[in-house]
DNA sequence: GGCTACGATGACAGCGCTATCATTAGATGA
DNA sequence: TCATCTAATGATAGCGCTGTCATCGTAGCC
């Protein structure tokens, strides 16, 4: 192991005290130009690089961004998580992820964790805290951004889109397309996933095409597989369902594979709606409409509030919507 | 925000000294069962948590695991996040991550900002390290595994499979199903990708099958939309190709899209196997012939090591192979 | 020329915890 | 009985860094 190097060892090179090294690392245009430019020397003389833990502990600080997101496997997070680490891998703050499995209590659990290292900022996903969860939210003296959704009231900033309102875009789309019979295919009813139901419910109705017979939902996390059961499920009991949409992706892939198994038609006899738009949904035979959300920016722009506050910048508006597109594709009529 | 709880309240109010509830915490067993009972009392009264940063710098050491993998976005390495989470989630130890975007720069220099937390333990994908970054894992006074595949002379400790043979055994597989002219898709050639590609190559040309113009590669990241331009490109090329071993999954379903949209049966016109066994692939219609690479499994040992090192426990050997798994299904002519 | 103002640098203390050694009380044995 | 040992606890001194003053020198001013 190579020996740690100090900061008294850079001073002690460069001629100068300890302290002085340290201002020189954080505030460089506080020390004279050459004084500066001898520890330069010594610091890259001597590979020195500083003590996260000595920092943290003497500033009562540390530089890490705590990210609370429910999983690590679904592509909605991990786009959000590119985001973020594209606009902060070069800057001194590390990232720092907590898993909390759709659990409000391990979200508890891990805030405190992140807490008490006194984090420079926070982004947690979505805005369903705990009360418990919201007040330590609250307390805490950084930065935090709410993503995912949103919402009225943020804890501070908040950067998303209305879950609600893009489901229903898509509902309206399958309507406008002369669909009368849609149904709702949902796997792991979150609340972001049930604000997309409600957006559903609330357009089908009122077109007075609702039917919470043609909703099909399950408990366990989604699938491709799980898709496919699901629109069996759905069929067998509702035969005469033209059109599903479906809560994400991975469901709409199933449902067209099962359709594909049944022989029936896409779009013509069923039609088929996503939601997040992967990659995977433009490149499909036929190719799939879905919702576009827009995370990787989201991620980005989360990061960037946080740094606009911290490095006194203006953060700009409190609250960004960056909306969600319907992309219409072969599965719901649209162009080959 | 709330304000910290030190060590020294919690000794006050149990009637001891600092050290005492030091150890109460780390080793209770060394403290007397009526003092802990005290100790524990205060603890939770006060709502005490020790603060991480004071206690690396104590100990030199942080309770920290660091991961480097090459994409947050790949499910390949969510799934190993997954099960490291799973088994390091109720310990001491928190988990870092460093994305090194599959470029040896940045995972040397992110091994550097790990190294100087001191972590625990360092968990790194692969084994192509450059020889500064070998050096830096070989000088680092703590477990190290390389996760992903194994190969000769492991840094410390490893567990993953052999992609090379892996690739072999699904290019026997579709040899052995009675494919004559078997072809390769490939996106983004890091190192697992081209073992994966030497695999087949060495099966085929074993078998008197290889024919490098059947071999289409690009180097972008590989993707549904990828694999169909991929498959497009190859029959234009090579018409007369009846098989094709797909790097990853996401390659082998964009080629049955594009199978579908030329109009070519699947698996009696063309076979297609994949490569990982994501779950879409068995809901596939037709259900698609992969390779299973024991993911989940790999995160939950390479935890375990690492655990048992630090605890003065016996890791096992030094060099675990999970193997891999041919799942045959009806892409490649497997049972309905 | 003497005074203030200010920029550059340094001394000191302490962040909250733990490694190390010292101390104490009780148990053991000749 | 007294030396010897062991288990439990405590005192002390940092870990490497930065916040908060204090100090010093020099430019600017009347």
């Amino acid at each position: 192991m190579a020996k740690r190097v100090t900061l008294a060892e850079v001073a002690a090179r460069a001629g100068v005290s300890p302290i002085t090294v340290s201002r020189a690392l954080r505030r460089p245009d506080t020390v004279q130009p050459d004084t500066r430019a001898r520890i330069d020397a010594a610091v890259s003389a001597l590979g020195y690089v500083p003590d996260p833990a000595a920092r943290a502990l003497a500033t009562g600080r540390a530089d890490v961004i705590g990210v609370l997101i429910p999983s690590a496997t679904n592509a909605v997070f991990t786009d959000v998580l590119t985001g973020l680490y594209e606009e902060l891998s070069e800057t001194r703050f590390d990232v720092q992820y907590g898993i909390t499995r759709y659990e409000p209590a391990t979200e508890e659990k891990l805030l405190g964790v992140f807490l008490r290292q006194r984090p420079a900022g926070l982004i947690v996903a979505g805005i369903d805290q705990t009360p418990a969860a919201r007040r330590l939210l609250e307390r805490a003296d950084c930065p935090v951004v709410q993503i995912m959704e949103t919402g009225p009231d943020p804890v501070d900033m908040m950067v998303g889109f209305s879950h609600h309102d893009a489901a229903a875009a898509a509902t309206r789309h399958l309507i406008e397309r002369g669909y009368r019979t849609p149904g709702f295919l949902g796997a792991r009813m979150d609340p972001r996933t049930q604000r997309r139901f409600a957006g559903f419910r609330a357009e089908a109705e009122a077109h007075g095409v609702f039917d919470p017979d043609r909703c099909e939902t399950t408990p366990v996390p989604s699938s491709v597989g799980g898709g496919a059961a699901l629109l069996r499920a759905l069929l067998t009991r509702r035969p005469e369902t033209d059109a599903v949409f479906c809560n994400n992706d991975d469901l709409a892939m199933g449902a067209l594979f099962e359709a594909m198994r049944l022989g029936l038609a896409v779009p013509d006899r069923l039609g088929i709606c996503g939601f997040n738009d992967l990659e995977m949904m433009h490149a499909a035979e036929p190719a799939l409409t879905s919702v576009r959300t827009n995370r990787f920016e989201m991620g980005v722009r989360a990061a960037q509030m946080i740094r606009a506050r911290l490095e006194g910048r203006d953060p700009g508006p409190e609250l960004v919507d960056l909306g969600a597109q319907v992309q219409i594709r072969r599965s719901t009529g649209g162009p080959v």
